[in-house]
DNA sequence: CATTTCACATAAGTATAACTTAACTCATGC
DNA sequence: GCATGAGTTAAGTTATACTTATGTGAAATG
């Protein structure tokens, strides 16, 4: 009655053989013959000492052993092939996947791809969206970037640049914004993708950092900073922006920051790469890379007045 | 460049090594001498084409492409022993492990444990109570009792009992109670544990099925049904309570319902099994004891004023 | 209703992967 | 300076995995 595993080889003939239900289609996914992949079944049986197929006419079924048997087997074969193959794509130095919520990927990281593809003509760079969480060891992910607060334990972290906030429009809605108290008669755009920020970096605070009493309960709201920063684009109103996210719009004069006043966070961007990964060509070349456009970034924080938003509510 | 797996016994001779992070030990696991192993590593890398230990003096380390197989392999490898292991189990049939809800099991299972254990004395029962979803494949567990709507796809499932509600209280304190009104003088418990239930099963509803006004706001509340039940059996106040949590105090005499009226759900406790499973010996045994004992509720369902809970809000 | 076909089982033999024993390397520690 | 510990390498053995060839039984075919 021995709990360990039977013959690998025998146990992953059974994996392909219940995922084809066939012995036959198994065998050619295994480039063995049929009459292996038999053999390897009738060995996996005698070693459970209960057969795990029902051997009909022209056709198997799995007996109740073979069903308890086959998701485990299947998940575990897909683990390994998974991880055997992220192992693999080390060696390809040539492609780079990044993994970055949609705002920083829009708004950031996809103005300046066309940068680093002249930079780096050798890197294929893929930008991979998505607000969850990655997991390197399952995902095809070379970098990930992360906006919040860390740390990020057992991973190579590099803090790329602290956010803060200041009220952004186009430079036509700004003539008629001359004081914060102007911002009452403007719509203002609510971007609510940071209401997890503990010390929360909305308009009330804002306003509260400027001491003038506005109701900043009205206007639309967007669960996405980028739709938000969109907005604001099109003249509609105010937004008090992430300057990582509004940055190149300030920059090419599609938005102005009229105010000095800013909000500063504690949350900030991260480059976040599995522990000793920074070393591979590809990511080194882009880690160098993104460090130096988020320093281009500091060029707005001159003459800016900064007040920490925890400080506001006390 | 192939995706394919390498050989797997090499994959499990690395697995070890990077478990106990020694080539020594790994092998004594394995029962093999280091020697061998040396030899699994080394065909391991030349498969993947790069080292995944780094040789020292006295120890071995992870490379990058060892740190970044390893999880992958460990994780893949003890899925394949779980599985392994749970399916070996079927043919024990000696044992058998129920999971329930905390509820359940201290106010239905434990008390009926003792005449389970004089019918099946061969068989030896485990309960485990947990109101985490279990997963038959991961977990050791042959059969789950589950509270809710159902449906259970792709497992074997039999409806048990339909729940229903009605007061309950100590005898003493059934004195005091001679109409729905007078439940207004005494302490109200409330059972929060069924809140998650569509049309919501509390005193609020039950008031308004036997149409009298009591406010029902006030009194201690529970997660738990069990616990709910115990304070009621000291004779603290009365609960709205679940009937098949109850049956077994209200039989004993402990706990009496003094009200007609009851409430019925559209919930009912199910016993879960793998598809197939129903036909082990001792999963039957099971399950036809239980059919048995859930048929002895039916007793307290004479000359009960049925209400439909979703009758009530309307 | 005989015949083909399909899907898997079995027998016998072979290639190869996995393993062992034994000798080797090379720093560490007493 | 010689034993020690951890891993490597070489040579040879064993057992596993695999192949080719043939067998079996029931369903499909015409």
């Amino acid at each position: 009655m021995t709990d360990r595993l039977p013959p690998l080889t025998a146990l992953r003939a059974f994996d392909a053989a219940a995922r084809h239900m066939s012995f036959a289609k198994a065998a050619a996914e295994l480039n063995i013959t049929p009459a292996a992949l038999s053999f390897q079944i009738k060995s996996l049986e005698e070693h459970l000492g209960q057969p795990v197929f029902r051997r009909l006419n022209r056709a198997v079924e799995l007996t109740e052993a073979g069903r308890t048997l086959a998701p485990g087997a299947a998940d575990g074969f897909a683990t390994l092939t998974t991880a055997w193959r992220n192992t693999r794509r080390l060696q390809d130095n040539t492609t780079l996947t990044v993994t970055a919520g949609p705002a920083f990927t829009a708004k950031w990281l996809a103005p300046r791809l066309y940068d680093f593809a002249q930079d780096h003509p050798e890197i294929e760079l893929r930008l991979s969206a998505s607000l969850r969480i990655m997991d390197f060891t399952r995902d095809e992910i070379d970098v990930a970037i992360r906006f919040g607060y860390g740390p990020d334990d057992g991973l190579f972290s590099q803090r790329l640049a602290d956010e803060w906030m200041t009220p952004v429009m186009t430079p036509e809605l700004a003539k008629q914004v001359k004081t914060p108290l102007d911002l009452a008669e403007i719509t203002l755009l609510h971007d609510d993708s940071i209401r997890f920020l503990k010390p929360s970096c909305d308009w009330a605070a804002w306003f509260k950092a400027v001491d003038v009493n506005v109701d900043s309960s009205h206007g639309p709201r967007f669960s996405q900073a980028d739709h938000a920063i969109d907005a604001a684009l099109t003249g509609t109103g105010a937004v008090l922006a992430r300057i990582s996210l509004s940055h190149k719009e300030l920059y090419d004069g599609r938005l102005v920051a009229p105010f000095a006043t800013a909000l500063t966070t504690k949350a900030h961007f991260r480059f976040i790469c599995p522990k000793g990964a920074e070393t591979r060509p590809q990511i080194k070349a882009f880690l160098v890379w993104i460090m130096k456009e988020a320093e281009k970034t500091r060029s707005f924080e001159e003459g800016r007045n900064f007040i920490a938003s925890e400080d506001i509510q006390g």
